[in-house]
DNA sequence: ATGTCACGCTGGGCGTGA
């Protein structure tokens, strides 16, 4: 029986709370990683979630960040962990651990960095490394997936146009050495790469303005980091483009895989 | 690259972050 799990940076799941059941009912996943919730414990939608036949844990940190794992209702989905263990700037909310039958997973929003050379930037890379070593303490646990929107792209063939980018975050060669290690710490490979290879190009985010996402102008910056026996047996990775298009979209897609 | 979104605070537009 194969298992559909999904990362989704949503763009405040209060705002994105009908595409959100529109996915759910359409596409029935028995996991749902999501980032950039945007709200507070309070806030968090629950009774919606309940009312689409599924359930969630969350760590929801006000209008910023937020990071939550949703599942059936009838699912054995329990949270494992709240933040990542020494991150700079504890109180945002971009990292849950969660575990689901034998597999432990994780839900991730990297900081975006800003620009190169600012607090910001040295930030997401000190994350990174932190993550790093969190993915090799979790990896043990066996079963391992950390997905999300990473805020990086690991190939200039993941960006639309280098020159565009020249300078910027998210294509230093820090940040994607960063990240490498983060898959390398935990012993995980990238879903992409490992079916699709190296040579394909599956932007997952398009700038809401200047109509990027009908002129192409995207980047592939959220990941699935999967553990080598999940990867034995992967069968799909995609963006759901639909999701893009029609009513309130967020600016990023779905990027689902099966196993 | 920039033609956009979503938030809170507030009572309509601004500041912030992406």
């Amino acid at each position: 029986m194969a298992v559909i799990c999904v990362t989704w940076n949503v763009n405040s799941l209060r705002a994105r709370l009908e595409r959100v059941g529109e996915f759910l009912e359409q596409v029935k996943p028995d996991l749902l990683l999501l980032q950039e919730t945007k709200c507070s414990p309070e806030q968090f939608p629950h009774d919606a979630i309940a009312e689409l036949g599924y359930k969630a844990v969350d760590v929801s940190g006000g209008r910023w960040c937020g990071v939550a794992a949703l599942a059936p209702a009838e699912s054995d989905l329990t949270i494992l962990g709240s933040g990542l263990p020494g991150q700079p700037n504890p109180d945002e909310a971009r990292w849950i651990e969660v575990q689901i039958g034998d597999l432990t997973a994780v839900s991730v929003y990297v900081p975006n960095g800003r620009e190169v050379g600012t607090e910001h930037f040295d930030a997401k890379l000190e994350f990174l490394g932190v993550a790093a070593q969190r993915a090799a303490e979790l990896a043990v646990n066996g079963r391992l997936l950390i997905a999300g929107d990473m805020n990086v792209a690991p190939r200039d063939s993941d960006v639309w146009d280098t020159a565009a980018l020249e300078g910027s975050t998210h294509v230093t060669p820090s940040e994607r050495s960063a990240l490498a290690a983060v898959a390398s710490a935990g012993g995980l490979v990238d879903a992409h790469d490992a079916l699709l290879g190296v040579d394909d190009v599956q932007f997952t985010w398009w700038d809401y303005r200047g109509g990027s996402f009908h002129r192409g102008f995207g980047m592939r910056i959220d990941h699935f980091l999967i553990s080598p026996d999940i990867a034995d047996s992967l069968d799909e990775c995609t963006v759901v483009r639909d999701f893009r298009k029609g009513e309130k979209p967020s600016d990023h897609v779905p990027l689902l895989i099966s196993f």
